[in-house]
DNA sequence: ATGCAGATGCATGTCAATTGCATCTAGATC
DNA sequence: GATCTAGATGCAATTGACATGCATCTGCAT
């Protein structure tokens, strides 16, 4: 109960810090993912928020707006379905190394010593202008 | 015309060496995919497709079934749209290679150059077994 | 306490992907 | 070359994730 308030309020201060404003369907949506060790789907989220009685559409809304507040990560796991990831700590703006998901439990991690060879970097902005590298693949946990 | 019979029965055999029947309509998407540079969506087969009057649904069976029969790689990178890309090329096997994708237009290139530095390969390979490396950005042309 | 930009609920729309089914055909067999 | 059938196709309809229009409601700045 005194927890319960606790989480809310560090909720509440997540949200607004991000202009955002704090409703009760969006503490809810930020409470369930960051107490789930994996990332959800809209409908897993949707299904765990029952009890609030949140239309699907609010909660889809509300997730979309949290990813782009930067409080929560979109990510694809192959199966065509968007799944939903608290970003916690990771505190300065979008970090630019590398990132490694794993396609069977979405479990994203930083990767700080990965790089491209100089051929390649040199290479690659023939392209165009890189800002994210993802390498996904099926982490130790998983195999 | 000469060099079109050529592609026509190149294509016939590469498909029923893989059991499949060698009909028109995989024939044409299996040349439309050798000659691409880039995967191509299933619309983007579709409409390249346009002149033979293929049926979408006959399009996606068979986009599938050559990704069943190892002669086409189906990919989804990020955008939520299956991606389909030859595997077998003139002869020798069209290996995995990263991507580049453009996060403001979505086109995707190959990146058949591109590779991670000796040391990053087994600093990833902590991570997990990578099956794909992505690199997304803005192309030139989105600039 | 109040006003209003922003959030919500409900209904509806969109679009890629998939499937059911009647018809057709590639290619094996004779 | 003619025949036959498992497999392929076209068309229509369905599914399911995702998105949006709009009237109503509410968090929060004042």
């Amino acid at each position: 109960m005194n927890q319960d308030k606790t989480d809310r309020s560090w909720a509440r201060q997540m949200i607004q810090a991000t202009g955002l404003r704090a409703t009760p369907a969006r503490v809810a949506t930020l409470l369930v993912l960051r107490d789930s060790s994996a990332p959800l789907t809209h409908a897993e989220v949707s299904t765990r928020l029952a009890e609030h009685e949140i239309d699907k559409a609010t909660v889809f809304r509300n997730l979309n707006d949290m990813v782009s507040a930067n409080l929560l990560r979109r990510s694809e796991l192959g199966d065509h379905v968007w799944r939903f990831e608290i970003i916690a700590g990771e505190g300065q703006a979008h970090a630019s190394h590398p990132h490694f998901v794993c396609i069977d439990c979405g479990t994203v991690s930083c990767m700080d010593e990965i790089e491209l060879t100089k051929k390649s970097k040199t290479a690659s902005s023939d392209f165009g202008h890189v800002t994210e590298i993802l390498l996904r693949g099926h982490c130790h946990n998983c195999v």
